[in-house]
RNA sequence: GCCCUGGUGGCGGAACUGGUAGACGCUACGGACUUAAAAUCCGUUGGCUUUGCGGCCGUGCCGGUUCGAUUCCGGCCCAGGGCACCA
């Protein structure tokens, strides 16, 4: 056996085993419980970063540990191909974006094997592969026919940079996710997934999702949204009639507060309903008013705190119950989007109402007061509106009830004059999925002057992306190759244009993980195979996938189920959300005003005695500032390379750094020596495990006498092992997992002994700490393993079980406490009752001098534990 | 404003069901080995106090339940994240 430990050697042998042996080909084997552990594909950006690594080492510990356990596991690996930044780079390089991801798929594959991924790559795939997207564009079709995909012509957000469309879900506070660019509004026709007609199902079934993380679920039930209230008819005046040219219309809107009816002193409408439309036509300084809403360069953060502004439609509409005439008004603060685009404005009991009728002069109408009645927003206007749930007043019959009540009887009563009912209604929207973008699955639509939008015949699928374009940055080239968009109509025979448009990349990402199961079938989207192996037993990605794509992937699994091709409604059993990696950012101010990000590596780090930051330089003694900690970036010049990590120590120090510094859920900060302490560690352990197999032949353990200290060196290592098999297995937390393997190996470098019962003793311990350390570390203990003996490879090893004899104690220390003070600690035998404890624990040396004199009103023992001595 | 996390030494973190607060690692300091350095090994490392045994304080703050609270309950403070004119 080699003396030193050489990661480079060692990693390449074992990855050469693994390859040799095609260790980690998932077969389907009926009867067999299966694993199915996916980590979120990563998109070929061309270099993997330190997330990348940290996400898949925590999916292959558990994909290695459930293998040991005897589960059948699946592991796969592919590549969210399709995107922007693929056509970014060709803008800025002149290459198609076909060429450079796939390069970029190509050098981050060889990345991902060098850290020894237990992936059966057999089963890759890359979105932009047209046998695996022409998928998405049969079951667009299928969506079509079913009515779930539908074309509309909406304002969409349109991203002036990358000059596309963005879902609702890709703009955060007015601006584009990718870019940051300010949004503004246009119209165009675009194709919707009405992932709304699952909104329901898609919220009620977040509860039977126990294995995902309590504030996933929480921004997923947030993100849909929903209320529980009252949908109610204002009937038309005859002059709104005659405007809109009709007869005995309604204007519909939608309230959760039914109980506050009786105070509606106005109703206010979208800029965009069709209400401040019609009576636009008649008003021009209305009109200029919608126009600008509509316009909106207006983002939705500011719409928040914009002051609220609007403009009377010179309409009314009659009150539902009491036939009252109520103005109807134009509010900028009503969104066309959400419910009926219009509001009952309750100005007593709803902020936004309340500002909007001070600052127009509106009347205020008191209908609910504090249950002590103590409140009235007339009286005290100065306090604002009273928002709150009470009891109603001036409200005819329904006065005098609570909230509660009031919404119930006035909701029966509006349903009985068929005025209203009740209802429920959802934040979440329509996913529109066009995007005027050349990279991505193209939309399988033809456009015929006579017949229309017409779907492409699925023998004519897939429709191919052609790949050698380069785009230039203006509007999508799709729209300017004839060779495609040239085409003849499926119904009619004519000449037609193709769609230009592709889909939205969260379409591809919906359902990859059903694909891995059948990568290879090429009639049919999924088989047999995927019933075997989904749903995916355990996901583990970031936590900034939370609401798009796990929501969109939840949809559209049931859509597939809906086509009858999957029996599973929910794709992933159990989410782990693993932190960000952080590391320090440094920086200085350099000429002119600008400052220089500094990389942490560059920088010494000042303490003062405690141990305290105190300043930092580099190397040529010029200060640099802290400014914290961040995620990595090229920007922020905090970034580490994973290659030159691998090259430096290998990657069992990559992942064992990873796993240990903290639990996977958390955010973990880089520290160059927690990197070093890492490799120490697999150093000591090689160490250790060579000076053993140095020490000679090694005897059985079976019948071999044990004095205490090697009854205790095997009661420690039965205890990790017992330790870690839940760490890792129950808690997923790795960390202690890794310390309590720590643990074991101090504790048999602390036992000098070269009996041949020690020897023994120590086989069985490292072979413990070897088998623990595997699934984190496999390389150096796949080595190892061998070193220690065995002709057979640890990969296929069965996870061992703790011997319950070797975990007995025939002393156990004891805590005495007085007063819940600790004071003392008695050794007694292993099953001392509790009088035994009793008498020990009082006669302790220490606690006498605390007990010495009072009255001793209470003794709790806790048998095994601890004794408590009340006085 | 609503929802969700979290707050423990110089640092990352541990303490899982209420039962020894600070496991394990990092840093720092002291020592051994070495011509020297690196590497390695040994020791110390929450604060105050004591020659020593030991004692007092200590898990964001205030209170409660309990023989006993980092853990449970109530009220606050702070940090991070999500949503936000959603009627």
């Amino acid at each position: 056996m080699q003396e030193r430990y050489d990661p480079a050697v060692v990693e390449r042998a074992a990855q050469d085993y693994w390859n040799a042996h095609d260790a980690f080909a998932a077969r389907e084997i009926p009867g067999r419980e299966k694993y199915y552990c996916l980590s979120m594909f990563p998109y070929p950006s061309g270099r993997l970063h330190m997330g990348h690594v940290r996400n898949y080492t925590i999916g292959d510990v558990l994909a290695r540990f459930m293998r040991a356990q005897g589960r059948n596991v699946l592991q796969p690996m592919g590549w969210d191909a399709f995107g922007l930044p693929a056509e970014n780079a060709a803008i800025a390089n002149g290459m198609p974006p076909a060429k450079w991801t796939r390069e970029n798929i190509d050098y981050m594959r060889r990345q991902l094997k060098s850290l020894g991924l237990a992936i059966d790559w057999s089963r890759e795939l890359a979105t932009c592969d047209a046998d695996y997207y022409q998928w998405n564009q049969w079951l667009f079709l299928r969506m079509l026919e079913m009515g779930i995909a539908y074309q509309k012509t909406g304002t969409v957000n349109w991203d002036p940079v990358d000059m596309t469309v963005l879902a609702n879900e890709q703009v955060i506070e007015g601006r584009g996710w990718r870019t940051g660019a300010l949004i503004e509004k246009r119209e165009i026709p675009m194709y919707y997934l009405r992932i709304t007609d699952y909104a329901d199902e898609l919220r009620a079934a977040l509860d039977d999702l126990p294995g995902w993380p309590e504030r996933v679920r929480a921004m997923q039930a947030n993100w849909i949204g929903r209320s529980e209230g009252v949908e109610l008819s204002f009937p038309h005046d005859a002059d709104t009639a005659h405007v809109l040219g009709e007869r005995g219309g309604a204007l519909k809107v939608f309230t959760t507060r039914a109980d506050t009816l009786f105070g509606v002193t106005f109703v206010a409408v979208a800029a965009e309903h069709p209400i401040a439309l019609a009576a636009a036509k008649h008003d021009a300084k209305l009109a200029g008013f919608v126009e600008k809403c509509r316009r909106g360069s207006t983002m939705e953060a500011d719409l928040a705190v914009q002051e609220k502004k609007g403009l009377p439609t010179g309409l009314h509409v009659k009150h539902p119950l009491t036939g009252e005439r109520v103005p109807v008004w134009v509010a900028n603060y009503v969104l066309m989007g959400y419910g009926e685009g219009a509001v009952m404005a309750v100005p007593a009991h709803d902020e936004r109402d309340f500002a909007f009728a001070l600052s127009h002069d509106l009347p205020i109408r008191t209908v609910i007061k504090s249950a002590n009645g103590a409140y009235d927003t007339v009286q005290a206007p100065w306090l604002g509106a009273y928002a709150e749930p009470g009891v109603t007043v001036d409200s005819g019959e329904f006065s005098g009830l609570s909230s509660v009540q009031a919404v119930a009887r006035i909701a029966a009563v509006l349903q009985s004059k068929g005025l209203g009912a009740k209802r429920v209604q959802y934040r979440l929207r329509d996913w529109g999925i066009s995007r005027q973008r050349y990279w991505g699955c193209p939309i399988p639509i033809i456009h015929c002057v006579k017949c229309g939008a017409v779907p492409v015949p699925d023998e004519q699928l897939p429709v191919r992306l052609p790949e050698d374009l380069v785009p230039d940055g203006s509007g999508n080239p799709l729209a300017k190759l004839p060779a495609f968009y040239e085409c003849n109509c499926p119904t009619c025979g004519g000449a037609a244009r193709r769609e230009t448009d592709t889909m939205d990349t969260f379409v591809d990402s919906s359902w990859y993980f059903l694909r891995f199961a059948c990568r290879d079938q090429p009639d049919a989207m999924v088989d047999a195979r995927a019933d075997y192996w989904l749903p995916v037993d355990q996901y583990i990605g970031g936590i900034e996938h939370a609401i798009l794509h796990l929501l969109y992937s939840r949809f559209w699994t049931r859509v597939m189920r809906d086509v009858g091709l999957v029996k599973l409604s929910e794709p992933f059993t159990h989410l782990l959300t693993q932190g960000m990696v952080l590391n320090h950012i440094y920086q200085r101010p350099i000429l002119n005003g600008r400052r220089e990000y500094v990389n942490p590596t560059q920088v010494t780090v000042q303490v003062d005695e405690q141990g305290k930051r105190v300043g930092a330089t580099t190397a040529d003694g010029r200060q640099v500032e802290y400014e914290g900690l961040g995620t990595m970036s090229k920007s922020r010049g905090n970034g580490v390379d994973p290659n030159s990590l691998v090259e430096k120590y290998g990657a069992d120090t990559a992942r064992l750094f990873m796993m240990f510094t903290s639990p996977p859920e958390q955010s973990l900060e880089w520290s160059d020596e927690g990197v070093q302490g890492s490799f120490r560690f697999l150093r000591r352990v090689w160490k250790a495990v060579h000076e053993h197999v140095a020490a000679g032949p090694v005897p059985t353990l079976e019948a071999m006498p044990l004095d205490d200290a090697l009854k205790d060196l095997r009661r420690v290592a039965h205890h990790t092992l017992a330790k870690v098999t839940d760490d890792i297995g129950r808690r997923h937390v790795f960390n202690t997992a890794i310390a309590a393997v720590m643990e074991l190996l101090n504790a048999l470098g602390k036992h000098h002994d070269n009996s041949p019962a020690a020897l023994a003793v120590h086989q069985e311990a490292l072979e413990i700490a070897v088998q623990c350390l595997a699934p984190i570390v496999p390389h150096i203990t796949h080595e190892l393993w061998r070193e220690l003996g065995h002709t057979g490879a640890l990969i296929d090893e069965p996870w061992r079980k703790a011997d319950e004899s070797a975990l007995q104690q025939s002393l156990l220390e004891v805590v005495v406490q007085v007063n819940g003070k600790l004071r003392g600690r008695v050794s007694v035998p292993a099953g001392a009752d509790e009088e035994v404890l009793r008498t020990a624990a009082l006669a302790e040396e220490n606690v006498q001098r605390f007990i010495a004199g009072a009255a001793i009103r209470k003794v709790v023992v806790v048998r095994g534990k601890l004794v408590n001595i009340v006085v």
